[in-house]
Formats: structure tokens, sequence, C-alpha cells
DNA sequence: ATACTCTTGTTATTTTTATAACAAAACTTG
DNA sequence: CAAGTTTTGTTATAAAAATAACAAGAGTAT
């Protein structure tokens, strides 16, 4: 009999692209496939074979040679691993623009994986509902979060708020914080954070436009820097 | 003198962490301090004083041994290293809660990137403006994006319209792409692609909210899998 | 049946990234 | 002035992650 708790210890990344699979697996599902190859998930993934093989190999399932991987078997077997076995509840503090996407982006799409409320300080918000999920007074914040059992908070309220915020969704007892604001916060030890910052992404693929950029130009490695006109 | 290239060839890694220093450094300077030490840095960022050195060793900056850095000139040197010298024009293509969210977000923040348009399929939203960026119809997009030479495309339609969208950005001509769609998509070669999509972080802290409270409970490493009850 | 193709699963190797260790500088204190 | 403290900059080491290499299975074609 398998060990199961094996998953506990899986590297970081591959936790990453499990999640990353079985987003790709759903699609494929619904294309009407019922089995895939390492290569076609290293595909639509942008990451090599080998790759998706030594990850599968991690969570210890194996496909069949001439057919490769069963794509309802493997969403099942990811599922468990990184699924919660009751669904975890999130709620939204912050329902700005961001906000209001995250919810209707992640509604629906997962069933162990809940956004169950809202949180906002404008008294316009607050009441009404926004994708099915109710916005609350901040003020109520750490009352519903235990109340309702929420265990992970997603953080879009402005940037000037955020570690006041998350003060007030530790003291509730949130057990997880995906910080989407540009201020970087701080929690205490076994709450899990992840800073998300999209400023970051943005400025990284402008960087590497302009690197290559100057490497098709052929500027690079000249202490002269040869002036480049018109275009 | 110094050689000017040597950072094309920083690490990834690297790159990410200076803008996420500089955004840290900003907010510094505006609460009136002058210099910092790399521990300081170390600790708004989640991460060690060494690797902060380490960072600022790779772009050649140089502190003071009792003050630390000079945050002013910091920023300055970073700046000069990820910002390209004329500013990288961006454009948001699907004008819904998260393309709305983005512009605010990144609208005056940096001078050396500018969203200067966005684009829908959606006629009411065609023409208007939001937070100062006009809105085209997607049927202009490679007419607009060429005319304005615009560079960096940033994707957040609707999963279903992501692949038809990036091929008409790649079409336009654009160097790089950062898609926030759950949709993978792919790019030729010379086009810088970032796939930042919200659910895998969602999931992830997920994850590791449910092994942080295995552990907790003692489940781990038994065969058995010891029901817990109540609550 | 034999050779050939394709794919998986796994070990070995390399590359990338992070951490540790420590000399040297600049100041402070006794 | 000597000893102690603090911090930088850098080299050395370790850890994490990605890639390469390859045996073996399962089919197909000849």
């Amino acid at each position: 009999m398998r060990i199961k708790n094996y998953y506990k210890n899986l590297p970081h990344k591959t936790i990453e692209r499990l999640s990353q699979y079985r987003r790709a697996l759903f699609i494929c599902l619904d294309s009407g496939k019922t089995h895939i190859f390492s290569h076609e998930i290293a595909n639509i993934q942008h990451i090599t074979p080998v790759q998706v093989r030594r990850d599968l190999m991690l969570i210890e399932y194996s496909g069949t040679l001439r057919k490769g991987y069963n794509i309802q078997e493997l969403i099942g077997v990811i599922s468990e691993i990184i699924d919660n076995k009751e669904s975890i509840k999130a709620a939204v503090v912050g329902m700005g623009d961001l906000g209001k996407a995250l919810i209707k982006y992640v509604r629906g799409k997962r069933h162990k994986l809940e956004i169950v409320a809202g949180f906002d300080s404008n008294p316009e918000k607050i009441g009404k509902t926004y994708s099915g999920v109710k916005c609350y007074s901040v003020d109520d914040l750490e009352k519903e979060i235990e109340k309702q059992n929420i265990k992970l908070g997603i953080l879009t309220v402005p940037a000037s708020q955020a570690k006041e915020t998350t003060t007030h969704l530790v003291n509730a007892g949130i057990k997880g914080l995906l910080n989407y604001t540009p201020m970087p916060v701080n929690v205490p030890e076994g709450v899990h954070l992840e800073e998300y910052d999209m400023i970051t992404t943005l400025e990284k693929v402008a960087f590497y436009i302009k690197v290559n950029e100057e490497r098709e130009n052929g500027t690079e490695g000249t202490e002269t820097p040869q002036k480049q006109k018109g275009r």
C-alpha cells in the first residue's frame, strides 16, 4: 500500500506545475481527448517532456506506453494531492476591479476552493453581491472569517491599507494569504504567504524586450553605445 | 570605464528581485529615509541580507560600510538596468475588470512603461477612456499597435479568445506578451512570453494551508489516515 | 520472428539559485 | 590606542531545479 504523505515534500515548482497540468488536462478533456502524451502536455506548458514525466514520477502516476496518460485519471491523482479534502474557503478583501476580476475568474471553476465572502470599506458595495459573492463591511472581517471558517485571504485592497488589513486577517486566524498588493506584508509563522505582484512580471517582460532588441541590433559587448537612429 | 552590457546576463531571479527592491526603495524614500541596509531590504522582501548583497554585487552597486546603500542612487542604478531608454509602450487587450485593474495599477507609476491603449470587442466600451487610457476596437488592434509602436501586450481577454488574440498581437509585431489568461498561448521565437496565472498561485496557497494543517495535526508519515473529527 | 519506432520511467549530470563563511572597512567604546 | 561591533563585498559551498541519457516496454512493419 501506498504511503499517503509523500506529497508534502514535493518540490515547490512541481506543485505549481501540477496545478497548471490540471488546467491543461481539463481543456484537453473538453476537446474530447481521453489520453495524452508527455510531450503534448509539455508543448502546452512550454516546458520539456522530461520535466513532465519527472513530475508525474514524483506523484507516482504511471501512464501506458502506447497511449500515454489517462487524462481523467491524472486529473484525479493531481486533485487528490493538491486539493483539500473539504473545500477550502477563501475571502477577497478589497472589492475593486481586481477583487471582482478574481471572483469571476475562480467562481465555479474549482469545487475544492470556494470564495465565500468579499470585504470592502465602501458603504455602496457592502451588502451587494458580486458574481454570487456577498460583500461585507471590513469592520465585520474578523467576525465573518471566524464564523464561516475562512482559511485563505486574498488581498486586493489599495497598497496603503495592505498592512493593516493583513493584521486583521491574521488576527482572524487566516492560514494562507495571497497578496496582490504592491506593498509587501508580514505574517507570523504558520501562515503561508505568497506575494504576487503584477508589476514585477510586467517589468520583467519589459526588460527582456529591451535586451532582445539590443541583441538584435548588435549593440552588446561594446563600450561605445552605438547611436541608433531612425528605424 | 564600465562595460555597459553585463546586465543582459543577470539571473532571471535577480531581475525580478531588482524590480521588487526598487518598489521597496520608493516606499522607503517616501518615508523620508535616505539610506538603507541590506537587512532592511531583506526584511521587506522576506529574503536574506546575503541575497540582497549578492544581487547588488551583480549589478556592481556599492554601499557605504556605515550607512548602507543610498536609496536614491540605488533606485537610479536599478532603473538604468531594468528600464528601457525610451519608454516602452504597452497595450491591454481585454478591458474587463482585470484589464481595468491593471491600468489603474500601472498608470503613472512608471515613466518608462506606459499603457497607451486598451482594446475590447464590446461596442459599449470602444471609444471610452478608462483611467486615462482609450479603448479601441479589437478590429483595429494590428493597426493601432503598429501606429503607436506598442511593444508589449497584456492579455486579459476571456480564455476562449486568448489564442486568437495572441495571433493578432504577434502579427502586429509585439515583442513581449504577458498572459493573464488561464489559457496557455504560443508565441514565435523572439517574442518574450510570461504566463502569469492567478489560479496557480491561489491553488499553491491552498495546498500549503492543507499541508501545514496536516503537519500540525500530526497526521503525516502514517499509513492509516487518522480520522479527524470535530474541531 | 526480427528490426524499428515511439514512449515511459528513472538515474546521472548539469545548471541555476540560495546560503554560508569570512576578510576588510569604518566606526564606537573602554 | 586597542578591542569590539556592525556591515559590506566576495568567494566557497550547498540546495533546488532542470536537463540529459538511457534501459525497457509495447506496439508496427517487414
